[in-house]
DNA sequence: CGAAGTATTGACCCATTTCAAAGCATGTGG
DNA sequence: CCACATGCTTTGAAATGGGTCAATACTTCG
């Protein structure tokens, strides 16, 4: 059921019977993608837009000299690339990590359910802006906070938007992502990346093993990245 | 005249008279305010959204421990929280930088606007996305770029928008913001965004005088920052 | 004219990067 | 099901970009 987890992670009210029915049946396509597969590529222009049924997807925005900086990350339940319906082709790339099942939908399709459905279509929209909170918040970390805030609020972030889809079990959840990926995601070296999670570690507040990331303690993770979940608009 | 640099620092086509007298006309008030003026604070709930007419305003998030962050900046023409229609409260502050006019509209007004002209409503959701954009790419900068190319980046889309609502005159820019608000945007700080624009100013390629931006050579200043404008989505 | 904010410069410090090498998993083909 | 390759993680030592602290100069404006 491509509906299930359908933006749960981007607040507010259940869906409709009618709503959830247009989202399962306006489907173009189900794709099964291996890991770090391109869902988008910039500067291209595109058509569709992808919903993220399982797996994880991130963001990418590049230079020419070839450095890439992470500037977001998709959980299942996310749309990645709904902006496209209105910028037609993208700035950035988006790219799976770890493999992942998205749901494609036409654009005209998207736009005929939004015309029949105002409540969806407030429902893309502000998912498209709960994406630009998160940007703020990460363009916040990048800016202000040191390696360790950085890393926590990352996890944090992940934690609690993971929880919202019910993907966390016991303080635990499945982390595809490498050391390489989460120094790209918060403006660091995979070499420092790790020397903070070997602190975090040790302190027994995080831990991270075999692709799953066990907090240990979310108390102290929180208070070291200072971590406010306001940004993230939970319906509560 | 409210419309004539409505979203023109947001692409694409002109607007049709129906569309500009709506927006002319639903105005709620006009409002002149001073330097350092909030025109909306994080955590409250809001019913209107502010079009800035005149003048600069920046979007700031805190932490508790009192850092501040600039994650973006808004010139004439930009909706400046347009997203606060879905959101209804906002994650950061929004600022006056220099005395500025803003237009306010009832978020009613705007709903009715968007219901009446299609176009207009994807035109408001397209500026909320191009917000995204210009977030991603500053997170880019914060993660990636060492402090000259932050700088010269920041110059660079500055000049680029600010010649989109035609605010430029022969490479020189009106520009209200102090060393201080360059480091907050920047993620540096106010000295040493000092030392760098001392290195731009030697090399002649950028110097700031008396709350004026005169760009000396914008091809080096470009280079230097890797400046591609694509994210901007210029109509052109 | 005085006061407050803003810009400038120097000296020292430290968080993170860089470079390099070794150890560990993971998986594929023989 | 072992062997070897490849990618990922870990650690150490040295280098550096930008921060911090502190003092002085310049501007702007009431």
């Amino acid at each position: 059921m491509i509906s299930q987890k359908f933006l749960m992670g981007r607040g507010r009210e259940q869906l409709s019977s009618e709503e959830r029915d247009a989202i399962e049946y306006s489907v173009a396509e189900v794709r099964i993608l291996p890991s770090r597969t391109p869902i988008v590529r910039a500067d291209t222009r595109v058509h569709v837009s992808a919903l993220l049924i399982e797996g994880f997807a991130a963001r990418y925005v590049h230079s020419y000299s070839g450095q890439q900086q992470m500037t977001g990350l998709h959980l299942p339940g996310d749309f990645v690339d709904l902006h496209s319906v209105q910028l037609k082709r993208l700035d950035h790339d988006i790219v799976t990590i770890g493999a992942a099942k998205v749901a494609i939908y036409d654009h005209r399709e998207l736009i005929k359910i939004g015309e029949k459905f105002p409540r969806l279509a407030d429902r893309f929209w502000f998912s498209t802006l709960l994406d630009g909170a998160i940007h703020r918040q990460w363009t916040f970390q990048l800016g202000r906070s040191g390696s360790e805030k950085r890393i926590a609020h990352l996890f944090c972030e992940l934690y609690t938007r993971l929880e919202m889809v019910g993907l966390t079990i016991d303080g635990t959840f499945a982390l595809p992502l490498t050391q390489q990926d989460l120094a790209e995601a918060a403006g660091l070296t995979a070499v420092h990346v790790n020397r903070v999670l070997r602190d975090l570690r040790e302190g027994a507040i995080l831990a991270v093993k075999s692709k799953t990331a066990h907090v240990l303690d979310f108390t102290k993770l929180a208070k070291i990245a200072e971590f406010d979940p306001a940004y993230l608009y939970r319906s509560s």
